[in-house]
DNA sequence: CTGAATGTATTGCTTGGCGATACGGCTGTA
DNA sequence: TACAGCCGTATCGCCAAGCAATACATTCAG
């Protein structure tokens, strides 16, 4: 399965610099070569790291050995490349943990389990995606864990739609014309217009669902959360299995649950 | 001692690049700037991120433009303060899925869930700590969700005894001594010497056990997970209720479990 | 009103970073 | 065995990118 366009934003090395005066380059260099490893399925030798980052051989060197002294870049276990480095983590502990709509998310989340005990999820709303935050797993998945960080697209996911449902319809559009729209099943709706028509869906009945359109019989609801000006924040996500849900009844069972949560979570933005 | 060529150069600086011409500055700041949040409980002004990342305004101001530009670093939405950017979950994403440990470590810790009903999480190994990367949550907890990047020490947590065991003893100790040790609860073990005893005893049971000396409450095993060599890359911990178990029962059933999972993913490396 | 924060903007000097180049060590292959 | 093509590493002189100092408009607390 393959991941959604991370943003990149690629040729930014010069053009950058010469209109703005406090944009450090080496700076924006490191941050591409650790951004290299977005479009990675292994570890990366320096000119692979040179040719993801567009710098030259000896930007890379100088960049990996400084990330690499600070914990951020290291060997692979077998010695036959660079990956990212544990330091990175430490990052991610921040970002999570001094979020605001995270921190009053996640007791939020905790709770909802007493309620359902399908796969609950909380995303972050990024634009043309939705970043995965926190989870809570059912009892019997065992195939796949989504990682933290893990990103998936706004136009055919329930957490996704969910977030486009609280934009204005002409916000949401655009958004979905930036798209490359892709088929990651067979079921996938890469109509625009006809995603526009699922988010208006959405919209009246208060969640997102979706079937079969990102994974193969996968049921799941989403609800967004919002803030007070009704911008949309994240996302409270529900997966079950089409093999043990309808459609109709999970979207019963389930959407209430999700949007008391969202509820509780908006009321603080 | 300040050299009176670089009037104001700050120690953190420039302590690196005079030995080290392949040291990129510029870069090491900018990573010192995301850094500087390690240790915020909120959002964090432009000189907090000076002081905090030790350097000038002017320096701050520039590297906090630069990542801010990168997703790297937002404004809080209060516009209070500045906060750690949602694109630095990308990283953690990478850092995870490219994580070879990681990788054979994710299914086996799936499916430990169908043996045991408590919290079940793999940490990663580093020097004086172990940083959580996969979390089972068991069905009764609500109180507190371990973030992923969390890290705790090694010292006084099953997870870190157990990487800490499978280490020669005489590098446990230096490791230990590294530390100000700290007392996270009036059950904390800070003594050296008694440290390595309980070494001494993990290594003799196959599993570390720790009872209320980092969560009052709080039982937990935990195992090792080494390479070829022996080298630790990690530890499976299980914790529980001492309302629910006493430590026998818990480690009786536990451990075996942890084991089992421990070896399978320490046979890949 | 004052004083101390905040974030933002500008500028001239100089040193930190640049990129070309070279090197020794592996690995696979002809 | 010799060669080609990677790998990571090391060196060096030039000059513009990054630097620190400084100034300024706002906001907020007392």
């Amino acid at each position: 399965m393959p991941d959604p366009k991370r943003p990149h934003s690629s040729v930014a090395s010069n053009f950058q610099a010469d209109a703005d005066r406090l944009f450090v380059r080496s700076a924006a260099r490191a941050i591409h070569v650790l951004s290299a490893f977005h479009d990675a399925d292994g570890p990366l030798s320096l000119s692979d790291i040179a040719t993801k980052a567009e710098i030259d051989r000896s930007a890379a060197q100088r960049l990996v050995h400084t990330l690499m002294t600070l914990g951020h870049i290291r060997r692979s276990p077998d010695d036959r490349g660079y990956l990212p480095g544990l330091r990175l983590l430490d990052h991610t502990h921040d970002t999570l943990r001094l979020d605001p709509v995270v921190q009053v998310a996640t007791p939020v989340i905790l709770e909802m389990r007493k309620s359902i005990a399908e796969r609950i999820d909380f995303s972050l709303y990024d634009e043309t995606r939705v970043i995965y935050a926190l989870r809570m797993q059912s009892k019997r998945e065992t195939f796949y864990a989504t990682l933290v960080g893990h990103s998936v697209p706004t136009y055919c996911t329930a957490g996704g739609r969910a977030t486009l449902c609280a934009l204005p319809p002409e916000e949401a559009h655009e958004i979905i014309n930036r798209f490359a729209l892709h088929s990651y099943t067979s079921y996938t709706n890469v109509d625009p217009d006809s995603i526009m028509n699922s988010l208006e869906q959405a919209r009246r009945d208060g969640f997102a669902q979706v079937q079969n359109e990102f994974v193969l019989g996968e049921v799941a609801i989403g609800v967004p959360v919002v803030n007070r000006q009704g911008r949309p924040l994240g996302a409270i996500h529900i997966a079950g299995s089409l093999s043990e849900w309808s459609a109709e009844d999970f979207a019963r069972r389930a959407a209430p649950i999700a949007q008391e949560a969202a509820r509780a979570i908006s009321g603080s933005f």
